[in-house]
DNA sequence: TTTAATTTTTAGACAAATCTAAAAATTTGT
DNA sequence: ACAAATTTTTAGATTTGTCTAAAAATTAAA
């Protein structure tokens, strides 16, 4: 498996949760900043490989050995994203690039390894769940905070957008993993919200509130 | 910088201590396990980025770029095989392999904060010095086994050879870095040698006597 | 439903890194 | 010093992954 393979294999398995049928070989381009043509060929060749199922304009989707090895990946990325913030201080906006490299290291007693050394997480430090060594993933019950009504309260447990400028910006309101969140109010027009965290009240746009994960909280 | 690229460069650091003048290109490739003729490729491509000095049939020599390249990657290599025995519980013959591939994560911050977390350290699991972040190699003092006579005692500081059937052999020897080696006997015609570690007797081959670095101790 | 817009695929080219086979240069042995 | 052996380079082919431009298929719109 080569690492241009395992991040067309990564990428689809991320997408296909917003698709019913195929992942569109347009999405797989955008995603990768790259050309739908170059798509076209190598998801031609992961079908040879029968990492997914292909048929012409009709997308792809991931076969159970493909699926397979998509989630070994992102186990890894995410364990790594864990070992950045736990053992070497950087904050949660600053992995996704290292952990895209590291993603790809292979060694089955590294992975378990690390697993132990930061004492088994279950999540990323951006919330999304680490599969264990089976490719089990846990599904955590979470609702977008723009989906929220006014007066009810939450528990910040992920984000949709690991960029860092959207990280940075949670940064900036003190939002992050484990904060409890308050809808203050919510403009009809545009879903805008007031929010309180740490009883300080500020505004963000429906954009924003469309990328962070909330558990209700029974208060 | 490609990743090939990186290797060769690593591969012409590591052979220049044995040549004066340039590296062959046979060296370069057996060490590297391929073809001279792919090297000869190669090395011509590195010569027109000035990372290295070649001249037809007089081998290949680092520039000043190029050797602070190879240097940074063999800090990389070593900090990494130290994390790997330090921290993920790893023994000194299974790290070559996995650092081979970790050498080549891109990220000064990473390197930083990994060297902090192992405790600045000086030498590598085989004894080997770890660059610091300029790029200085402390040179270590010492001298192979091989040349020890009858009744000379040291202490073990590095191998030669780190692949993990030399490591392993040793392992069964109890030899490892830090235990007090005594020559008890030499034989004159083969060079093998009798010696004694932690109170037991054994003997060795010259070629093995070759590969072990000591430090000489005033007893 | 026929045209227009969009999406997807194909064809052909290219760069990187490698290989084999053969030619050229250098070194060694007598 | 000359021939033989060895080393190194060149020439040409191959694989992987990418791109542009153009053709084909699908979807949307009037």
């Amino acid at each position: 498996m080569t690492l241009s393979e395992e991040n067309y294999l990564k990428t689809v398995y991320n997408l296909q949760k917003h698709y019913k049928k195929g992942v569109p070989t347009n999405a797989i381009a955008e995603e990768m900043e790259t050309k739908a043509s170059s798509v076209s060929d190598m998801i031609k060749r992961l079908a040879e490989k029968e990492l997914l199922f292909y048929k012409k304009y009709q997308g792809a989707k991931l076969s159970e050995t493909g699926e397979k090895h998509a989630v070994k990946v992102v186990r890894k990325h995410r364990l790594w994203e864990t070992f950045l913030v736990e053992k070497l201080n950087f904050s949660w906006d600053e992995v996704h690039d290292i952990a895209e490299q590291l993603e790809h290291i292979e060694s089955e007693k590294l992975i378990k390894e690390l697993d132990k050394l930061l004492g088994y997480p279950k999540t990323d430090p951006h919330g999304d769940p680490i599969p264990d060594e089976d490719g089990n993933v846990v599904k955590v019950e979470k609702r977008m905070l723009a989906e929220f009504k006014k007066g009810e309260q939450g528990v910040c447990v992920g984000v949709n957008d690991s960029s860092s400028s959207f990280l940075q910006y949670l940064d900036k309101h003190q939002i992050a993993l484990g904060k409890v969140i308050t809808v203050k109010d919510k403009e009809e027009f545009d879903g805008s919200m007031q929010l309180e965290v740490d009883h300080r009240e500020f505004n963000i746009s429906n954009l924003a509130a469309n990328n962070i994960y909330l558990k209700t909280v029974n208060s």
